[in-house]
DNA sequence: GCAAAAGTGTTATCTTTACACCCATGG
DNA sequence: CCATGGGTGTAAAGATAACACTTTTGC
C-alpha cells in the first residue's frame, strides 16, 4: 500500500516517559531497542501515531502495547521537531509525561518482546535521538508542577504514610525538607484521609496510613482553593 | 510533484497565539481567511511545517510572513491533535504564543494580503477550527507563567511607568492589585532601572519611566532567585 | 534494652494584606 | 483652582523556618 500527497509530509510519533517511584528513589522506564538507528541503546517507549486515533490515544495505547501499563496519569509534555532529531528521516515527536504507582504494579515491566526496565532518574544509561532531552524536560516539568498540583499522590500507593510522602517530594524538588513543618503543612491542607490503618511488621513504631481525598480537593479548586507544597 | 510513504501521515501546521497589550487592554492578533474551510472566519496566523525548518522556525517565519512581525518572544503552547479537528484531512498543529511589544508597532498590522486585526481577548470573534480552545489554553498558560517569570515586560515598551506594568498584570490575573503593594514588590526586586526620564505632556504629575534589567535578572537567577508577582 | 523510624509544639522571622493622604502637572 | 493620576509608610495578621525530644515496635 502507498499514500501519496503534494507536499512532503514529516512522520508524527509520541514519546512517554514514565515516571515510578519505588524505595525512595525516583525511577524512569526505557525500552532496549532492538533496531538500527541506536540498536542496543535504550529509549523512551513510544511509537507512530494511527490516522485514526488523538495523540493521547495514541501515547496510551504505545504504553499499553509495550508495558502493559495502562490506567495512568498522563500529560503532554512538549513537542520535539528538530529537522535532524531523527538520522533517517523527518520526525516531529510528541512528548508525554506518565507517573505510574509502581509499587502496586512492581517491577514487572516486561512488554510483548522488547527489553524494558525500570532505572533511576540519577543513574540512567545513555538514551537514544534527542530522549535525554525530553528526560530533562520532563524533570523540570514534574519538579515545577508536583509543587502547586497534587500529582505527587499519582504514584504513591492507594495508602502511604507521611514520610513517603516527603520522600516523594524531597526526591523530585532536590531539597531536604523539615518533617514537623511538612507534616503541618500538608495535614493543615485537610485532604489527607486516615485510614486508621497502620503499616505492619517493622521493627519500630508502625505508621498511620493515609489516602488521598479526591473529592474534596476537587470540592475545594471549586471554591478557589490552591493547592501549593 | 508527489512524494510516496508506506503509511499515511498526517500534515503538520503551527498555530500562534499573538498576545499584545495596549490601551489597557490585552489584545490578539487573528487573521480573517480567505478560503473554505471556515471561509471568511477569524483565525490564528499559522501554516504548514517545511521539511527542512524546526517547529519554532516554522511559527517564526508564517508570522513574519503574514504579519511582518519578527524578533518576539515565542513559546511552545500544546500539540492539538484530535481526529477530526480539521474537517478535510488530519491535522496536527503545534501552537505557539508569542508576546509583542504592541505600543512600538502601532496597530498596523497588515501582512501579504490576508486581512489581519488585532482584536481584545474579551471580546473576539467567533473562531475557526478550535482555535477557541487554542486561545483559552495560551490565555491560561500566560495567566500561569506571568506571575513567577518576568515575560510581562515583553508587552510592554522598552521603558514604561509602574501603572502600566500593574495594569498589564491587573488584566492577565483578571483581579485588582493593591498599588502601594504592588510598587513595594516589584521595586523591592531590583529589577527596575530608573532611566531619570518622566512622561511627557500628562495633565497630571508626570510619572517616572523604567527600564527591567534583564542582565541582573539573569545573574540573580543564577543564584537561585526566583521571580514572583 | 536497644535500634529505628514515628510522631509532636513553640518561637522568631519574614511576608502579605489593608488602608488614606499629599504631590505635580495641564488646562 | 481644579481635575487627574503619581507617589508614599505603617501596623496587624498570617505564613514560614528553625529546632529536640518522647513514643512505639521487633529483635
Amino acid at each position: 500500500m502507498a499514500f501519496t500527497y503534494h507536499y512532503p509530509r514529516p512522520s508524527v510519533t509520541v514519546d512517554c516517559v514514565v515516571f515510578g517511584f519505588d524505595e525512595g528513589d525516583l525511577k524512569i522506564l526505557l525500552i532496549q531497542r532492538r533496531l538500527d538507528p541506536f540498536k542496543d541503546y535504550w529509549a523512551l517507549p513510544g511509537g507512530f501515531v494511527k490516522m485514526e486515533e488523538s495523540l493521547e490515544e495514541a501515547a496510551r495505547r504505545e504504553l499499553e502495547e509495550e508495558t502493559g501499563i495502562h490506567n495512568l496519569y498522563l500529560e503532554q509534555l512538549y513537542t520535539y521537531g528538530a529537522v535532524d532529531r531523527d538520522p533517517r528521516t523527518r520526525v516531529i515527536s510528541v512528548a508525554y509525561y506518565a507517573l505510574v504507582k509502581l509499587s502496586c504494579y512492581g517491577i514487572r515491566a516486561s512488554g510483548d518482546a522488547a527489553n524494558t526496565a525500570w532505572f533511576s532518574v540519577r543513574e540512567r544509561p545513555e538514551l537514544a535521538f534527542d530522549h535525554a532531552q525530553i528526560l530533562e524536560t520532563a524533570l523540570a516539568r514534574l519538579k515545577g508542577k508536583v509543587r502547586y498540583q497534587p500529582i505527587g499522590f499519582e504514584l504513591l500507593p492507594e495508602q502511604f504514610k507521611l514520610t513517603q510522602l516527603q520522600h516523594l517530594y524531597e526526591v523530585i524538588l532536590e531539597k531536604q525538607l523539615d518533617k514537623r513543618n511538612f507534616r503541618k503543612k500538608i495535614q493543615g491542607m485537610g485532604l489527607l484521609i486516615d485510614t486508621g490503618e497502620f503499616e505492619q511488621q517493622v521493627a519500630h513504631r508502625a505508621a498511620k496510613l493515609y489516602r488521598f481525598d479526591r473529592e474534596k480537593y476537587d470540592q475545594l479548586v471549586q471554591r478557589g482553593f490552591n493547592f501549593e507544597v
